[in-house]
DNA sequence: CGTTTTTGACCCGCGC
DNA sequence: GCGCGGGTCAAAAACG
């Protein structure tokens, strides 16, 4: 109910799960994994965003998973700040689309779903049905709707959700080989959380820094960690799974995670040992750094 | 001047 | 078959 996906999900109640704690098993793999998959880079512009994980399921059974999870984006944000908590959820094929093959096919799938006046219903029909892709959704306590999270986008459209005064963003990576969306649209019941729903994978990297520096740069805490978080040279899935795998950890050694992270983000830190986690352990799994 | 946002219209899937 | 709601297009406006 206070689920302000709810209203947007509820329809697709089979395809959206809540995960529960208890599937935190799936953690170390699923998370993990999802977040590679989208070469997430997810970020909040603030530190004491809550971000609850979601995924559009569609036809699997999602692994379910609990972990605290404030800022996707920037390991550090996880790294330092696992306070609250969050679900993913995950949506592994595409829905009605069988034959559909990667996210490549979707893109002449849009094309040809643009109205072209000259084209005819017939081929219209030929075309495919709407390729749904991994989807992959999570709230955010925020002010901001558009968070920050590595790439660019483009808005391509805006329309009025049933249930809900706010409007739905509609937004597409800039990069033309990309076809990665993503939606944007604040909660009808707590109008400070945003829920950003992303649906494709990207092809790239991120591009950097946003320009005009969206991410708070008035906010040195911000700063640095997007900074230092940012994996410039790095795919991002593997700085995701890493980060992931430190939630987890962290998570699961504690029951009751360090509740005076979120705040300033600096608690976690603390406890980790500086040179083992400094800069390379926010960034490069361990793994990769040894050779 | 190039890029992004806005916005109304159109298309499509789904439930009734 | 029809209506509704979600998703996308594309022209125009706004912006830097």
């Amino acid at each position: 109910m206070n689920d302000p996906e709810d209203s947007d999900l509820s329809k697709d109640d089979s395809t959206w799960r809540q995960l529960t704690a208890s599937d935190s098993v799936f953690f170390d793999r699923d998370t993990s994994s999802i977040l590679s998959d989208f070469g997430w880079n997810l970020h909040a512009s603030s530190s004491d965003h809550h971000h609850n994980l979601r995924f559009d399921p569609g036809l699997t059974p999602s692994p379910v998973t609990t972990t605290a999870t404030p800022e996707p984006l920037p390991a550090s944000a996880c790294s330092s700040t696992v306070a609250a908590s969050s679900v993913v959820v995950r949506e592994v094929s595409t829905s009605n689309n069988p034959s559909a093959t990667s996210s490549s096919s979707e893109d002449p799938t849009e094309n040809s779903t643009a109205k072209t006046p000259e084209t005819p219903k017939k081929e219209k029909k030929q075309v495919q049905k709407r390729i749904r892709q991994q989807r992959f959704a999570f709230m955010t306590k925020s002010d901001v709707d558009n968070l920050e999270d590595g790439y660019r986008w483009r808005k391509y459209g805006q329309k009025a959700v049933k249930n809900s005064p706010f409007p739905r963003s509609y937004y597409r990576c800039t990069n033309s080989r990309c076809t990665v969306k993503k939606r944007v649209e604040r909660s009808s019941e707590d109008p400070s959380i945003v829920i950003t729903t992303y649906e494709g994978q990207h092809c790239h990297q991120t591009i950097g820094f946003p320009r005009g520096g969206i991410l708070s740069a008035h906010d040195p805490h911000n700063f640095t960690s997007y900074h230092h978080h940012l994996p410039p040279p790095l795919p991002n899935p593997y700085y995701h799974q890493d980060l992931i795998h430190q939630l987890h950890r962290e998570n699961s050694s504690s029951p009751h995670l360090p509740s005076s992270t979120t705040e300033d983000g600096h608690a976690a830190e603390s406890s980790i040992n500086p040179s083992e986690k400094g800069l390379l352990g926010d960034i490069v799994p361990q793994t990769m750094r040894n050779p």
